[in-house]
DNA sequence: ACCTGAACACCGTTCAAGT
DNA sequence: ACCTGAACACCGTTCAAGT
């Protein structure tokens, strides 16, 4: 099989799955298709516009649900989250694509619920902002604490006095994630 | 004059301010104090250690500011806007340090407003979220708008028809800004 | 049309060896 | 103690040349 767009992006997704954002390079993606990298080149014009498309792909699910802007905005978090270090990845998209799921759809959901156009718009904008920096606020303290624990192994080994919690930072996040979305997807009548 | 880690992280940042993150590289740092590439290293163990100390230091007028916590935080935007790419090194920084300025203030001052303790974190966590976000993608958003310019640059030349606009989607993220801040600092007595 | 080989101009980090 | 030189293992991108 040869090479195309297509079979390209895939593999970027394939690759961002299994080792995480720094591990999707031009030339280990070349080395995955068993071709040289500047083949690549001919199919994609940039690295950038590359990932933006994966980007898109992953967050394809997100066009064929109909659900409430809370839940997908949960789902969005869902997504995302598992893929190491992709949230560089997600504000780059939506900076170049404002639509971006589920921002797509998110205007006219909060139009139905009786808000204005104006609201609506700038509601959308500030509740994929506070996502997108949850999101990569969230991969960013989970490398660290990895970075961390490996750091630490031995010490730990070593020192099995204290029993492993239950991650109370990561459930912090959560609830942080919700109590942001609670509030910035009020009703606006409650703030009037 | 010889090497210091106080050397080091100031030349870090006049190049953060002067070219951006991308032109801050331990070699370019290296060249610019006239020394080999590892002398760095025996003054920092990391690039990531260096850039988050960078952070730090950019925002340390804001550990001295008795501002409210709007103010702060539209301190926070004008501090990191101009940094090129700088968005994603204020991430790194906050998912390791959690009271990074403005976020070392923030709880007292809701609490000093009347909020709970449970209340006051959250909204510290959340408001940071959202402005992280924020300004990663407004930094994006020029990014591309500047390539796509002097892409188009020719063919404006040769078209000078429609007159410079005033930047409508700069205004407009700074009113997406604004009512983030409204909606996520709002007293939680107005949601109840 | 599609791809290779090779190059250009870079990276972060380590480490023996020098002073 | 502090730094150099050189290496290791990488980057994104371009482009003449091949098929």
């Amino acid at each position: 099989m040869s090479l195309s767009p297509a079979l390209i992006t895939e593999t970027a997704r394939s690759l961002l799955i299994r080792y995480g954002l720094p591990d999707v390079s031009m030339r280990r993606l070349a080395k995955e298709l068993g071709v040289a990298p500047g083949a690549l080149y001919y199919h994609v014009s940039s690295k950038q516009v590359l990932l933006t498309q994966v980007a898109q792909e992953i967050l394809a699910p997100l066009r064929a649900e109909a659900a409430d802007a809370r839940t997908l905005m949960l789902r969005l978090r869902e997504l995302m989250l598992p893929l190491r270090d992709s949230g560089d990845l997600l504000l780059l998209a939506y900076a170049l694509d404002p639509r971006l799921p589920p921002a797509h759809v998110l205007p006219a959901q909060l139009r139905a619920q009786g808000w204005s156009e104006a609201e609506a718009s700038r509601t959308t904008a500030a509740v994929m902002r506070f996502a997108l920096g949850a999101i990569a606020t969230e991969q960013n303290q989970r490398l660290l604490d990895a970075e961390q624990d490996t750091a630490v192994q031995n010490t730990a080994d070593q020192n099995p006095g204290e029993a492993a919690d239950e991650d109370p930072l990561a459930v912090e996040a959560e609830q942080i994630y919700l109590h942001g979305l609670e509030v910035l997807l009020a009703r606006p009548s409650l703030r009037a």
